[in-house]
DNA sequence: CAAAATATTCTAGAACC
DNA sequence: GGTTCTAGAATATTTTG
């Protein structure tokens, strides 16, 4: 009843912990990293190294799903195998064809693999949007700033991300308040006809 | 009867937030919709309705990529379609077939496919601040900016200015969320209170 | 044609194991 | 740490006023 209402909505709140976040090198790979690395010495047509040896690309994702995921994990869901590489910061880099990549993760360079780590972040009590906008508070409060902030075009492109984050911010703050309103609209209905049950049982 | 009058009273929250936007019916299907309701009169090996009629399941996620649905989407990819049903509040109901529901959409209901709507933001009572679209952003990007904006001095202050307006909406932010949660607490006491003084009264 | 709605893509959150 | 299901976010693309 009301207290689920408060831990549906607040339980995020009791998350909120300090991150201490350490992204030393580990002794070994991750599984995960090691099984895809494997999976790739199989030179099979499925799935292999580009041609810079810089990326791998899955040519055939349904034979790589059937045939190839479930010899190395425990399902055979390419979406799932897309979930890890996401995770461990691999990007998409081809919007033609199933090409995935990762800085630490190259032919002939399996000893890399421990200085890939895995993405995690702490459950916040800050929407995704307040996250990113504190991030980049912090990179425009650094040094960082002052020097690529004389380049003419880089002005430009941070003044329109700017005002495109002003608008974001502007539609949120209007959500915000229609949000107040129709939870004071429910308060008063809920009291309404909250006095008229207690009338009836009256 | 406590579980009940929660629902009664969040399925009117919930319809609050939505009735300012959209959700008035419709008269005709979204496309996604019709074209997903339609692919499934094929009665294909690759997808169909289950034994009750009441959800639909892609037997085959492999051949349904490849040859059903780039017939009737601009797609081959099974994450896309699965997106879209996501969007539009399917539900994966086995965790072992490919079987997704919605209560709206059940065979031999094309009429009941106006009733689905995309969803825009969460059933949940809390914000989930983001996006419908809003109406008062007139005063952005005008073209008068942009060429004022080519000197660099004032592009400078320009951009100081705007970072200070972004600091400013995040604090009116920060406080529209405060008072939303004190808000909830509120309401979430004022039920606890008068469920009691019913029962008091009973 | 501009703006809104919908579709497609890529990545991430969160629950559960 | 892994697997699953769903959502966020950025673009494309289409539709509509």
């Amino acid at each position: 009843m009301g207290e689920n209402v408060m831990e549906l909505n607040f339980g995020s709140l009791a998350n909120f912990s300090s991150s201490s976040s350490s992204p030393k090198p580990l002794r070994c790979p991750a599984p995960f990293l090691l099984k895809t690395y494997d999976l790739l010495e199989e030179h099979s047509e499925i799935v292999s190294w580009n041609e810079q040896g810089n990326a791998f690309v899955v040519w055939s994702p349904a034979e790589f799903s059937e045939l190839t995921l479930p010899r190395y994990f425990k399902h055979n869901n390419f979406s799932s195998f897309i979930r890890q590489l996401n995770t461990y910061g691999f990007k998409k880099i081809s919007s033609k064809r199933w090409e995935f990549q990762h800085e630490k993760f190259q032919k002939g360079c399996k000893h890399m693999l421990v200085e890939i780590s895995r993405k995690k972040c702490e459950p916040s009590v800050f929407p995704s949007y307040l996250k990113s906008c504190s991030e980049e508070n912090a990179m425009t409060n650094s040094s960082v700033e002052e020097n690529i902030s004389n380049n003419h075009e880089l002005l430009m492109e941070e003044n329109k991300n700017l005002k495109k984050e002003r608008l974001k911010l502007q539609m949120q703050i209007e959500e915000c308040k229609t949000l107040e309103m129709k939870l004071l609209e429910c308060l008063s209905q809920y009291m309404d006809s909250q006095q008229n049950k207690a009338r009836r049982l009256c």
